[in-house]
DNA sequence: ATTATCTATAGATCTATAGATAATGC
DNA sequence: ATTATCTATAGATCTATAGATAATGC
């Protein structure tokens, strides 16, 4: 039992409580998204959470709303993980392909979460968390240090997040493939895309990655008690 | 009034009525489709197509078999187009630009069409029509005949067609960017990245482009006579 | 005679709340 | 005393069909 030392840790038992349902909507939320079945009726879902169907009113006022939070969970736990194994990286092409490899990764390892974010494609790029900023951020630095000779920023972004996303689509759709490999493949590819030669792309898409470590993170992001993982 | 000599004529007044009552349905779920709103009740799709509600059991068993041939509508238009105006391209780099650059300009030109597609981003990849399986076919190409470096043909499909996806989005979020150049830059990235020089990605990506006419073929892929437009 | 359309609606389904119950906080 | 939960359900909404109407095909 990884007991974080978490950010607001909800004092009183009955707020850790509340905190627990609102994760269950969301867990069971996640799950349906995950399928595509967002017309799911609201009972099913508290059903599936395990609660009544009158505590979904308590923390949230529409299906809608409820389905918003959960793809903003994925999005900010993905984006926790990413700050957490990609600290004191200063080049911009090896922080930007860090953080690609581990979304390609981060498909296979954490399908369900992966999936919730590919069937909310429309609002991956304009996030202000998840990979797309980070993307965002590590290109700019590498236009502005002259790292990449690639330009345009906003077209750079578009391709790379692209490509991030169709990535988690293919994994999925190709059980039996090498994640990794497939992945470290684009990387390389984007890389010579953004002006990095290839015999240096290919080398900063051998050099070894921090292991991604998702378990440990959802407990911080869901803003509840290490305990809340039993339940499952 | 284009009187296009189109595949199957529906020879009899009554079957073409028949036609026209199934474009009505499909172009009212394309309108819904493209503002994401997949929950529509069928009263409210079959009073924007102006037909009865008995009208849509007809033609379709539920709302998402209808969303479903709407979906692939725009396809198979988008996929005439492209067809149309790429016969006759022999480098496999130049008909991979010219497709590429042809569906850059579409999302501008379609909005709605274009937002169609991209509202049903999970079924681009696999699809058997639109874009990617024209994609792939170029790029093997390319790749069998020396022409691009990058050979592992998956990845590459995956940035091209995520690529082009996300680059629809920028397009419909900033109404005020150029879409042509915009396009264009994207296309010259890719080809570099798949391996052809920057001089001559820059050459074939500023090279003349055939004129993007969709309103013509719509009528020949609605299988509907022409005269089904002015109901609109 | 056949076929596609239309309107009206029965029955199924879903949403959102009222009111009861149980637990916590002070 | 307050707060979050629960169950039961009223009322709203949606689906899918029955049966009537109108037009075409032969």
């Amino acid at each position: 039992m990884t007991q974080a030392p978490t950010s607001s840790p909800e004092p009183t038992r009955s707020h850790r409580r509340k905190a627990q349902t609102r994760a269950a909507l969301i867990r069971a939320a996640q799950s349906f998204l995950a399928q595509g079945r967002t017309n799911t009726p609201v009972l099913e879902i508290t059903q599936a959470a395990d609660v009544g169907i009158g505590s979904f009113y308590n923390h949230f006022e529409s299906k809608d709303q409820l389905f918003e939070a959960a793809v903003e969970h994925v999005m900010d736990l993905l984006g926790a993980v990413l700050d957490e194994l990609t600290t004191d990286v200063d080049d911009p092409a090896v922080a930007f392909a860090t953080s690609f490899r581990l979304t390609g990764r981060f498909h296979r390892r954490e399908p369900q979460l992966s999936k919730v974010i590919l069937h909310a494609t429309l609002d991956i790029l304009g996030a202000q968390t998840g990979l797309a900023p980070r993307v965002r951020r590590d290109i700019q630095a590498g236009v502005d240090s002259g790292r990449f000779t690639m330009t345009d920023v906003d077209v750079a972004v578009v391709c790379a997040v692209g490509a991030a996303t169709f990535l988690g689509q293919l994994i999925h759709a190709e059980p039996d493939r090498d994640d990794a490999e497939t992945t470290d493949r684009a990387t390389e590819a984007l890389l010579r895309m953004l002006g990095v030669s290839a015999n240096e792309a290919r080398a900063i898409c051998s050099s070894p990655l921090p292991e991604l470590q998702t378990a440990g993170l959802r407990g911080a992001v869901d803003e509840v008690a290490a305990n809340g993982d039993a339940a499952r």
